[in-house]
DNA sequence: GTCTATACACAGATAGAC
DNA sequence: GTCTATCTGTGTATAGAC
């Protein structure tokens, strides 16, 4: 599909926070490498050693650097709180602000920092989703909903039962990447972003006034 | 937990239809072991060999019968459209009902015929989701949504984009299961239902009206 | 013919050699 | 610190016992 992982070009230098050179840089390709395949081909049909074939080192190292595939799976498919700002905003119009800030994150690649990982991703958030039959991987969505949705709107929201209003609002947010990214609904994933801001985001909206 | 899959007892004649002897049983009890065990721990930590062990036969003739683990987890975790007549009734407060339904069935348990599987449970979306890392849990689940939350309300809407609105409400039903039965948020499962149904239903109303 | 026992293939994880 | 060889466990296929 895209010519993303371009591999062994690319090799520039970095600034001076994050070495890209020495042992980590090993890491940091096996890192970028399971970000990238993970979010592209989910977890089960993303083999260590196809990862470890992408980053150029040897799968035991994949095995020893990170403990496992799943705790390699976990520490790149994570979700920052980057779109707190969006948040932020009046609540006035934040049901439509939210659906259009998911649609538009809809189709974003995942980027890493060469420690954690940053940048929200609907990729992420479907890869996370579809593997949630293990319990450590549905513990850390569980967090990551917690963290994004929940957390930033909860306190914001005023008239009877704020905190359940505020759950049932990431509820509907999670059902929209759902539908889109794991159902993968054509009749959603075809329509124009105007019209599914306008009626999910007035929906929600509801939910946000009493 | 349960004594659900007591085994040899139990071996009562059946009618005409569909026989409980002879070969036929063994099947059955495959069936009904894997449907209990898929919907309680999930596909990936439910063993082949589990299975057949809670059913009493060889691990080998689960493979026999159904062809494969992922052959015997669709065919057993396959939700029917029994809810079509709650559908069936008027427009108006259609949502809370479909809010309440949801609920409803919320700790409902896994019930097969002895030929095909009937009776929709919330256990049985949450495992398919859960699975649906695998292509064909994928587009089962897909098949699922269209056929039980779209289908049986897009023909009902009026107004503008009716079919794109039913499939936003299919969305929003989603999300709520999802939220309670994946991400399992507490803040959801101890809620009061009541509460649920008003908040939520009232939203999903908003898109049953244009 | 129907079930049981055994063998294979593949992936994740580990221990030890350069 | 990095790679090679191996182990374990799981899904799957096949050949033999009643």
């Amino acid at each position: 599909m895209s010519p993303a992982g371009s591999g062994d070009a690319g090799a520039a230098a970095k600034g001076d926070g994050s070495p890209t050179v020495g042992p980590e840089r090993h890491r940091n390709a096996v890192q970028q490498a399971a970000a990238r395949l993970f979010s592209e081909k989910g977890f089960t049909a993303t083999g260590v050693r196809e990862i470890a074939g992408e980053a150029g080192v040897d799968p035991a190292l994949v095995i020893r650097y990170f403990g496992s595939k799943e705790k390699l799976f976990l520490r790149t498919m994570t979700m920052s709180v980057d779109f707190a700002d969006l948040m932020g905003g009046p609540l006035d119009g934040l049901g439509e602000r939210a659906v259009a800030f998911v649609l538009d994150r809809t189709r974003g690649l995942v980027v890493n920092g060469p420690d954690a990982t940053r940048s929200y991703s609907a990729g992420v958030f479907a890869a996370l989703l579809r593997a949630s039959d293990r319990p450590t991987v549905r513990a850390h969505l569980a967090e990551s909903v917690e963290e994004m949705f929940v957390g930033l709107v909860a306190g914001r929201l005023s008239g009877a039962d704020a905190d359940l209003r505020a759950r049932l609002m990431a509820a509907q947010l999670t059902g929209l990447m759902t539908a889109m990214h794991v159902v993968e609904d054509p009749g959603l994933t075809d329509a124009s972003d105007a019209d599914i801001v306008r009626y999910y985001g007035r929906s929600i909206q509801q939910l946000i006034e009493g």
